[in-house]
DNA sequence: GTGAAAGCGCTAACAA
DNA sequence: TTGTTAGCGCTTTCAC
């Protein structure tokens, strides 16, 4: 056993393996393997070779510690398999490596008592140069103390961070418009089954249901509540049918599945006698009975987005944020509304 | 600026600054923090409080370089919102969690040309303990070079590494059963749509389907190529509409959703004219249009097992392997099957 | 129980 | 264009 006694496997070639073999000195190694410029094309060439000969692979930890940075970035994401974080997450990945990044992932499960907080203290332990918080949710006014810059999906008003960074905040948008659609089909008025209150994406859904039935005059009908779940919404949709409804707008498609589930069995037909609109265009939206009319949310454009802004946060510390893009809203509609008639019944 | 010019923050406290105003020696702050022994209760408290009063946090990179050792992990993932990837990723992120390690994530894209053998490598880069393979495609035979554990969900033939390890080879079972389910229920045969044919999970599956046929001597009608998703069993429920369909079975619930659509379309009634069952159980198939039979894939049971090898494997490198446990496989019966009746007209 | 010294593999600053 | 030197913040070894 003459193991180094030291660090990790005494086998691993390191930089200095490599420039014995292409009789460099290491700083060389180094530089090529940065592609810093003034390395002569034949001594890069010698090293390279050297170093895929006795298998080198350049260690980050080291890099890590002497340079201070790691070149990775930290998601904090919710631990559900639901269709938006986890795609908002998928859009994330993406655009991380995109960028020449790598991704550490802390996921919070939701009641988790140390919550964001301690995720992104895990993050930092760990090392990373910029945060993403994805879908947060509400856990009361939260000051991160970070020094890198922090992405926050969603403009959470009780997150602060010395270097925060919002984007993604459409959903109001897109709720205004889903409701837009029912009124503009005649509906007086429109329900809503909204997510959990402690989310900030059901709250925007939420607000811009409101707006836009206060911009058209319409009565307001109480909120209902669900969590997300399909199942949640088939609850909903046996408390709404009990009572008269033409017009639904869920704030996602799982709970519009539900709701038209629990409608169907209730004898209602949709759309002849109630209209619905979900939330987020999932894939199979289009394929229920009937297709549903949704919104689209733009999960690829919003990462891409938020991480240009993020990435240009950690590297250019001084200059000023980037202006946020807006990515394109779209309606997408299909069998699940219909314009309101009397009932004949 | 009287920056250090040297790694990162100059103002980030270190152990050595802990244990100056501790009064101890940086090693002792070290032992503290790793809750070593020796360390009297009277040192560690006031050690402990000087790292919060100056606000101390461990630097991994640090830790890593010196010890050889991450405690993260690399999960090798398809950059899709596919459920059941999606699903088995937050399985994973939760377990590693669970287990005390970080999560690190690469994605690689479908076709992406440097595919896993690449993600590896970046893994490897990065530092990782212990890497796992998470629904992986065929991209022909692979060898890892790699020191590390190696994770594999699904078993493919056509991996090797040196300490391979394999785990959640479940589907072809759970195929079988949703077959038996339509046999049972007196269909002479089953049709099948078949996953994408890369993807280990689809072979699995065609194959439970196949052994489950040739059991009973049902005759093999040809496979349904579909893409996982719902808009891919649509088509395929177009063309098995045309032929003489009593049973099918779909690799997974989106595009079980996909071809009833289509069956509707036709003028086929599910279930009294075709049985179809799905596969994966998401949270919506219990509330489509008819709720659908499926078989459950227990993801978090499957990530819990599989990490529990791979930990085991790195922190016991000499031991043998743990032994795979089977999770619990189950059966979901829904509306969307019925008992084969000749058909009136 | 505690500490001193060495060194993990790399990058930064400066020299040649 | 290349090399030398120091040192990032920690763990390891070994001495006390």
């Amino acid at each position: 056993m003459t193991r180094s006694g030291r660090g990790g496997n005494s086998s691993a070639p390191s930089s200095k393996d490599v420039a014995l073999a292409a009789g460099v000195s290491q700083k060389t190694v180094s530089r090529v393997f940065n592609n810093e410029q003034y390395v002569s094309a034949d001594v890069r060439q010698r090293v390279l070779a050297a170093a895929e000969e006795i298998g080198y692979r350049p260690n980050n930890a080291a890099r890590a510690l002497a340079s201070g940075r790691t070149r990775s970035i930290g998601v904090v994401t919710l631990g559900t398999g639901l269709y938006g974080p986890a795609s908002l997450l998928v859009g994330i990945e993406r655009a991380v490596q995109n960028a020449g990044y790598a991704l550490r992932v802390v996921s919070t499960l939701e009641g988790d008592p140390s919550g964001v907080a301690g995720a992104v203290e895990s993050l930092l332990e760990q090392g990373v140069d910029g945060i993403v918080i994805s879908e947060p949710i509400d856990e009361g006014p939260l000051a991160l103390q970070v020094d890198v810059p922090v992405l926050v999906f969603g403009a959470p008003p009780s997150f602060t961070a010395p270097r925060l960074i919002t984007a993604g905040v459409i959903s109001e948008e897109l709720a205004r418009i889903a409701t837009d659609h029912l009124l503009d089909l005649g509906h007086e008025t429109v329900h809503h089954i909204a997510g959990p209150r402690r989310w900030y994406a059901a709250r925007d859904r939420a607000e811009g249901w409101r707006k836009a039935l206060r911009a058209r005059g319409a009565v307001e009908p109480p909120v209902v509540d669900g969590d997300w779940s399909a199942s949640s919404g088939y609850a909903a949709g046996r408390v709404l049918a009990a009572g008269d409804v033409t017009a639904v707008f869920a704030a996602n498609d799982d709970m519009a599945i539900g709701l038209i589930r629990a409608l169907l069995e209730a004898g209602r037909r949709v759309p002849e006698d109630v209209s619905v609109v979900g939330f987020d265009d999932t894939p199979i939206s289009a394929y229920v009975t009937p297709p549903l009319t949704t919104v689209r949310q733009p999960f690829d454009p919003m990462a891409t987005a938020g991480l240009r802004l993020l990435v240009h946060a950690i590297e250019q510390p001084q200059a000023a944020d980037l202006e946020p893009e807006t990515p394109p809203l779209e309606l997408v509609v299909r069998a699940s509304t219909a314009r309101f008639a009397v009932h004949p019944g």
